[in-house]
DNA sequence: AAGCGTTATATATTTTGATATATTACGCTT
DNA sequence: AAGCGTAATATATCAAAATATATAACGCTT
């Protein structure tokens, strides 16, 4: 019996590590831009008017540009105007959040895979493990390399503030996953920018006629996985038994 | 001048629409577990009995399988112990929630890149857009075909529920994104399991000494970004002026 | 000069959430 | 049978957050 697990989230920006756009603030400055003053916009949204008065205030105090323009007195007695740097960061806020939310659909697969063995979809990372064989800091990053119990070694390029926080060290036993869908599969060894080419034989191939999920032993228990649609699968006409190539990029490749 | 902002957020699991675990619930199991019981648990973390009892009771009136066994009374007058169905759910929780966390990296740059078009770091999507020409249902997916002005052609797997929300049509403009890092460049038309291929010249290489961000004009504006490593850049003996082919899944084709 | 709808600000009240306290039941130990 | 530390439950208290209320300043309109 399966459980269905849904994953849910929040996301927010800060700035000088204090909270400054999220969600809710967010649709206030879109009401703002709506309705012409911070009293209409609140009432709007059902805030109270000192809540959205603080909003408006604490976002100005943060930001190095103003982010709204307001008129006391006047005709109309007044009102709030956002500035174009707050239409801006409107709109940047809401595409991350489409990218977030969008995000969530592979973790909640990855959650349901792990929780429900019998749970009916495809394997959307592949989950490896390896050894730390060399660290190279360049700038802002380290070029680290693991390598596989079957022999072959690939290159992950991690961020130099991660590797610090979690403490990699050459010699340490990793465990590292790769979305499967970042694995792109040649039957030749043709050369590409993909930092990682693994060689193996396809040990099955479930085509469920638009997306195709391959399964690659690459030698000692390193198992591929790589989704790929089922037109991909035809043109390359791939059978069980292929000797198959998986080509993956350094950047996708994520350590636990 | 640069604002440099963060991006911040939480997840949580749901089931069967209510708040089922998130990192406080993780982290009461986790010290239900080091501590055997309710009472030390919540005096570990600072949180009051009722709050770890009443957290612990939803979690197991929400679950199908017990994520705790208690025992009232005997010897040192009882205890709880977490199930192993518990331990599974607080790993896999762990698992995504350093998945999510690993995101922050990628939307942070794209927030940073769209605020200061100033910022220092090479673009982390390509923004393209497109004229949906064609849409086909296969169970749970779509297959949408998006034509580029510059006349190709590019297929996108999107899943039914969001094609239904976002009520994509046929005819209709969209402006979608490729995360720069899920680009392949090959220099010949070579077959792989990448759905789409785009065909261009390369106008410029930025190469930083560990990474290479590659810019392609595939004509009539349409531009392509591709983060490759600088050894990959080398391997390839890209060069400006170079017919490139930029190969990328139908899987990362992402519709705002 | 009076009226207006707004921003701006302070204070009071309500609501909410969390914590603290108290009590009973439990079953083994002594 | 008394003692123990726990679960289980209810009630009381406290703290925090949000809202409601009140008041002043502002500058245009009439």
């Amino acid at each position: 019996m399966n459980d269905l697990f849904n994953v849910d989230g929040n996301i927010w920006i800060k700035k000088d590590d204090r909270a400054f756009i999220g969600r809710g603030r967010v649709e206030l400055l879109q009401n703002i831009q709506i309705h012409g003053s911070i009293t209409k916009a609140a009432k709007a949204m059902k805030m109270s008017y000192k809540a959205a008065w603080d909003s408006v205030d604490i976002m100005n105090k943060l930001a190095s540009k103003p982010l709204v323009t307001k008129v006391t007195g006047g005709k109309g007695g007044g009102g709030t105007v956002i500035t174009s740097h707050a239409k801006e960061l409107i709109q940047a806020y809401e595409e991350i959040s489409i990218l977030h939310k969008n995000y969530f659909g592979t973790l909640q697969n990855s959650f349901n895979e792990q929780i429900n063995d019998t749970f009916d979809s495809e394997p959307t990372f592949c989950r490896l493990q390896g050894t730390i064989s060399a660290m190279k800091n360049v700038d802002d990053n380290y070029e680290v390399s693991i390598k596989l119990k079957n022999g072959q070694t690939l290159t992950s390029i991690e961020n130099k503030k991660f590797v610090l926080e979690r403490n990699l060290q050459v010699n340490e036993e990793v465990n590292f996953l790769i979305e499967t869908n970042n694995i792109v599969l040649t039957k030749k060894n043709q050369k590409n920018s993909a930092r990682n080419k693994l060689c193996g034989k396809v040990i099955s191939i479930h085509n469920d006629k638009i997306n195709a999920n391959i399964t690659i032993d690459s030698g000692d228990d390193d198992i591929i996985h790589s989704k790929i649609t089922s037109s991909s699968c035809e043109k390359l006409e791939l059978k069980e038994g292929d000797e198959i190539y998986a080509s993956f990029k350094a950047y996708n490749i994520i350590i636990l």
